[in-house]
DNA sequence: TAATTTTGCAACCATATGGTTTCTTTTTTA
DNA sequence: TAAAAAAGAAACCATATGGTTGCAAAATTA
């Protein structure tokens, strides 16, 4: 059973110009238009665009239109699906054990 | 400042057959082959050797090889990378609160 | 109204990605 | 020792991905 939101909600943060823009809006005091997002990266504002149509795809920016400008405001609420995913391992770096750990303890202790 | 290191285990857990993978791994009580993990997957064995190759090259998963066997163990303490990135976050989608949703409010208020 | 600004749309391109198949090597088992 | 099993290596393939450029449309400003 392929969950296709939670799919590309990694998708979408696996790219790093992406979870840059994600960043530069959390800080934001205030929302950036495409342009002024695009004006920070080396690369042409078309390829920003199609960066931002990801993220909003998933939920992680959200568009107002005013007049010919769009302002993009971040929203992180969509991050809880990478939240509750990663959590659920965490007991086990938090032992700093694992099973990996465990067999070559055991494999000492029997001396072969 | 590209961080390759945080790019990659991104990377690796961005594809659903990769977390299957890791899944699978981390619930197993005992270690598994290649063989035995591709058997669970609908895709050829190599297609998951890749797979398993990627998740070994951001240490989330530790190969002992044993006689013509390579025995896999789940490692899920590089997660901790993704951990921090997104605790990060973790105060705006608690506070069910964000730029957007102040901005609005605001325009409400004013009326326009 | 004419020029400028902001953005979208579409075509295009190189490379990365996720998969396949075939063959070889190494180790185990019969 | 011969056959079988486990895995790696390499070539190959289709599509996805991340980028580009050029042009059109809508809104703003001069």
């Amino acid at each position: 059973m392929p969950n296709k939101k939670r799919d590309n909600i990694f998708r979408a943060i696996a790219d790093p110009t992406r979870r840059e823009i994600f960043h530069m809006l959390v800080l934001a005091s205030a929302a950036l238009s495409i342009n002024e997002i695009a004006d920070h990266f080396p690369m042409s504002r078309q390829a920003i665009t199609k960066h931002i149509k990801i993220l909003n795809d998933v939920g992680l920016i959200d568009i107002v239109p005013k007049g010919r400008e769009r302002y993009c405001y971040a929203d992180p609420k969509p991050l809880k699906e990478i939240h509750d995913w990663v959590m659920y391992y965490e007991k086990f770096w938090e032992n700093k054990l694992n099973l990996l750990d465990s067999y070559l303890k055991e494999k000492n202790k029997k001396g072969n």
